[in-house]
RNA sequence: GCGGACGUGGUGGAAUUGGUAGACACAACAGACUUAAAAUCUGUCGAUCGUAAGAUCGUGCCGGUUCAAGUCCGGCCGUCCGCACCA
């Protein structure tokens, strides 16, 4: 006897089960697979709570689902290339590689020490060659596929990472990771076609193929890939063969071809060719160009800028008005990422069109009639109509709705051959260059006669060169000083060549890792056949922080590996799980003459004394602040080591998977380990009781003539295993846990009850909760004297005789008040339930004196009595 | 502005297709045990009135449907998330 002692007992266990090699996985075609995957950790240097709640829940589905007789995959590997080794490097001294391999040794053990039941067998990093190796063969074998392009282009620079991001990376104008204002260049750079992929990667969002994603989730893909049918045309200009970029035509886009006779003027953007031809010339035009490229690009500046344009010295022909004239601006709210560059306005029926037609003096044409409008009197204000309602003003569109109206049009602009119908996204390609060391090489040569040529198959990986600590100390990339390694002869014609310099962005290596864990060791990227076998992953468990970025580029890549023959899926995963995040309150030193960033105290430095909360070092009260995301940066972290080192993995994995439904955020609070801990403690007490009882796996068959509270135990222990089961399945794990606590609470209050009921119900308890608390559960099974190990027995299944009982209590109401309650037998007829309901004396008080007009009865449930 | 999620005790949160609102837990309070504290155990715990039995009110606000609404419908208010000068 004695409390439980997770310091001895864990460390134990997890001996054991790694002794008997219990989760290591082969593809076995007998059962069932099941592919459970959480997202893979950065090797920041240690993990944080996060990670225990993320793979917590990993644990619990892929524990559950190996007991329900699955063969169950459940790897781990880790996302170790990237800025942050780079940043370290700097600072120590040291090598990008040291640093992140020793925070691996590390992160690995804390791990273990979770006793989570993966299959170490298949981990690596993304940074080992073995790895980057296939990620360089996969790129060579898209290249092949015409899903790769170079291309000069705008970039987005980070000043301070002195990098490129992608579209997605740029987050209100700044770097996702540095927070510094982005600027644009101009550099030549790699493009992964993933706008080739648009209408699939959004058609799968809806047609049946992400039903198991979250809503939020397919939502956020759907907006970001922005698909918008319309027209792309061109409008002639108006006594001039060519403009002086050279065309003959404006090019337009528009989403609203219906409105083609509210047209009042055409916009270029400050970027698009045609206004930089004229600038050449006009000082006017050049000085209103780069006014607006002066203007910011945040949030706040795009909302208060003013729509500004300055005219261009030709106008161009309306496509259907004889002799109509549009007059053609430069406007700083035209972009030259969208569409083509330039637009039609029509001030009516789009909002900045309106303010930019009201500042210059331009025309208001209504042509869409709102349903209730009279056409001879309806005109628009300062707010532009975009609803829908018929056509005038038109001519041939007159009395169509809007939806014809632009069939209609697209039609008619096709006969005039001035334009086609076109599909536009918002989606850009993905831009994968960057200038950083510690990353992927991309494998190709740049040579003065062939050009770009691809690093032959037979010559991969591409390894990163080994260069000295001081190179990270220098800026730019010291890729492009390793002259050893960057002079090369190129592969065709054999002269003298230099590799690329760029390395891929990391994102590139968490698209396709999991399927690297289907055969981490083979010598190809991906075997097909045990591929085949585990993908797509069944469920994925990872932060909704991911909803875009991550997640968008697995499913292109798999796309484009299905395309180049790796794959058989084309989406990577089948069902999604998105976790919150874990909350801690903050704390601030009182003395405001320090730094914000220098007052915030961590959580371990304060004691709280009564209603109030002291500092340690001083005693005094701290400021209590907002419970936000654990941060370093606010300092309210605490330490998985150490609570831990206290209270045991299984009482922090319990924790993090109770109170709060795991899609929402969770407080880390003292309070809330203590009572997980209190509960472990309640589980040992109550099962050592039992210590030995009937020590054998399977009980046979049930006592006949159970008393009562025996009786009651049995379906306490089945109606516990139906529901979380039940909960398990559905991710109500908090719920899950709270039947847990009943099932507990009602075996304590059952010493009475027979001994093969007693022993059924431990049993069960410790099959329901091995799943969330390995360790503990298997110290349980051993101390019941069950054969080992838990997590290998067949998970208990209820007995639906046991989920009913043969009466049933049901609420009385009167005129929808609850007055009382009366039992009766679970098969109890109508009839039979209202007589004893009208007979019920709480019942009767309120019925005395008054005409029952009518009584409902719902069996099992409630009686419903309408006096009046 | 567009799209999505949500709003329940002091707190985290339960409430399957409309059918006993507040499961389970945290905090708080009272009691038992103890020299004492911790731990543990027992009890109370939405609000108001009442010694009690009980009554009235109560799921962001207003209205509606229904025998019955946290749940459905209409209209507001508020919070969070994503996108955003996307033509």
């Amino acid at each position: 006897m004695g409390r439980y002692n997770p310091k001895e007992v864990e460390p134990r266990w997890r001996k054991v089960w790694d002794e008997a090699d219990l989760y290591a996985t082969r593809e076995d075609g007998d059962r069932e697979k099941y592919y459970v995957l959480e997202m893979f950790p950065y090797p920041s240097g240690k993990i944080h709570i996060g990670h225990v709640r993320n793979y917590a829940m990993g644990d619990l589905i892929a524990r559950f689902k190996r007991a329900q007789g699955f063969n169950v995959l459940h790897p781990m590997g880790w996302d170790a290339f990237g800025m942050p080794a780079e940043n370290a490097a700097m600072q120590t001294g040291g090598h990008p590689k040291d640093w992140t391999y020793a925070n691996i040794e590390v992160m690995r053990d804390q791990l273990k020490q979770m006793g989570l039941s993966i299959d170490w067998s298949r981990e690596f990093a993304t940074c080992d060659p073995e790895y980057y190796a296939h990620q360089q063969k996969l790129f060579l074998d898209f290249w092949a596929a015409g899903l790769v392009e170079r291309r000069e282009s705008y970039v987005n620079w980070d000043p301070v990472d002195m990098t490129v991001l992608a579209n997605e990376q740029v987050i209100d104008g700044k770097g996702w990771r540095s927070g510094a204002p982005v600027e644009r260049r101009k550099l030549s750079q790699w493009f992964l076609k993933i706008t080739d992929k648009a209408d699939d990667l959004l058609d799968a969002l809806d047609d049946g193929r992400l039903d198991g994603w979250p809503e939020n989730v397919r939502t956020m893909q759907r907006n970001w890939i922005g698909r918008s049918r319309g027209l792309k045309m061109r409008f002639a200009y108006t006594a001039c063969e060519t403009a002086p970029d050279g065309t003959t035509g404006l090019e337009i886009y528009t989403t609203r071809p219906d409105t083609l006779y509210g047209a009042s003027f055409c916009a270029v953007a400050p970027d698009h060719p045609l206004a930089l031809a004229f600038a050449k010339g006009d000082k006017a035009v050049e000085a209103f160009i780069a006014d607006c490229q002066r203007a910011g690009t945040s949030e706040e500046a795009i909302e208060k800028a003013e729509k500004k344009g300055h005219p261009l010295p030709l106008s161009v022909d309306h496509p259907f008005i004889d002799g109509k004239k549009l007059p053609v601006f430069v406007a700083n709210f035209i972009l030259m990422g969208y569409g083509t560059g330039a637009i039609f306005g029509c001030p009516a029926h789009d909002q900045r069109d309106l303010d930019f037609a009201r500042k210059y003096g331009l025309e208001v044409t209504p042509v869409v009639l709102p349903a209730d409008a009279d056409p001879a009197t309806f005109t628009v204000g300062d707010e532009a109509y975009t609803d829908d309602g018929s056509i005038f003003n038109s001519d041939f569109l007159d009395g169509m709705n809007v939806p014809d109206a632009i069939d209609a049009s697209i039609n008619r602009i096709e006969e005039m051959e001035q334009g086609e119908a076109t599909t536009q996204y918002r989606l850009r390609d993905w831009g994968v260059s960057r200038q950083r060391y510690w990353g992927c090489p991309i494998p190709a040569i740049h040579c003065d006669t062939c050009g770009v040529v691809p690093v032959p198959a037979e010559d991969l990986p591409v390894r990163l060169p080994d260069v000295a600590a001081e190179e990270f100390n220098t800026p730019g990339n010291p890729l492009d000083r390793a002259e050893d390694w960057k002079n090369v002869t190129c592969p065709k014609c054999g002269r003298p060549a230099t590799r690329e310099t760029d390395t891929f962005d990391t994102f590139m290596d968490s698209s396709w890792y999991f399927a690297r864990f289907a055969a981490a060791r083979e010598d190809v990227p991906v075997d097909k056949a045990r591929a085949d076998y585990w993908l797509p992953v069944d469920q994925y468990i990872g932060g909704v922080e991911h909803a875009i970025l991550h997640l968008l580029y697995a499913r292109f890549f798999t796309r484009a590996m299905k395309d180049t023959g790796h794959l058989s899926v084309d989406e990577p995963f089948a069902n999604l799980f998105t976790q919150g995040m874990v909350t801690h309150e903050t704390y601030l030193d009182p003395d405001e003459t320090k730094k914000l960033k220098d007052r915030w105290i961590l959580p371990d430095d304060v004691i709280r004394k009564d209603d109030t909360i002291v500092w340690e070092k001083t005693g005094e009260p701290v400021i209590v602040g907002a419970i936000e995301k654990m941060s370093k940066s606010k300092k309210n972290v605490v330490s998985p080591e150490a609570i831990a080192e206290t209270y045991g993995a299984d009482a922090a994995r319990w924790f993090m998977l109770s109170d709060s439904p795991p899609e929402r955020d969770v407080e880390w609070t003292e309070g809330g380990i203590v009572g997980a801990w209190k509960l472990m403690n309640r589980i040992w007490e109550t099962v050592e009781a039992g210590e030995g009882l009937l020590a054998q796996n399977d009980l046979g068959v049930v006592p006949a003539e159970l008393d009562d509270p025996s009786m009651a135990l049995r379906r306490a222990t089945h109606s516990a295993i139906d529901g979380v089961t039940d909960d398990i399945e559905n991710f109500r794990f908090n719920k899950a846990i709270a039947r847990i606590y009943e099932f507990v609470n009602a075996l304590r209050k059952a010493e009475g009850a027979h001994d093969w009921v007693r022993a059924e119900a431990l049993g069960s308890l410790t099959q329901l909760i091995a799943p969330f608390t390995p360790h503990l559960a298997e110290e349980c099974w051993a101390c019941l004297g069950r054969e080992p190990f838990v997590c290998d027995v067949p998970w208990p299944s209820a007995d639906p005789g046991l989920l009913v009982d043969d009466t049933v209590t049901l609420a009385v109401q009167v005129n929808g008040k609850r007055r009382g309650e009366i039992s009766v037998p679970t098969d109890a007829s109508k009839a039979d339930a209202e007589k004893l309901a009208l007979a019920d004396p709480d019942v009767m008080r309120h019925t005395e004196g008054k005409t029952v007009r009518k009584v409902i009865v719902v069996p099992g449930k409630i009686v419903n009595i309408v006096v009046g």
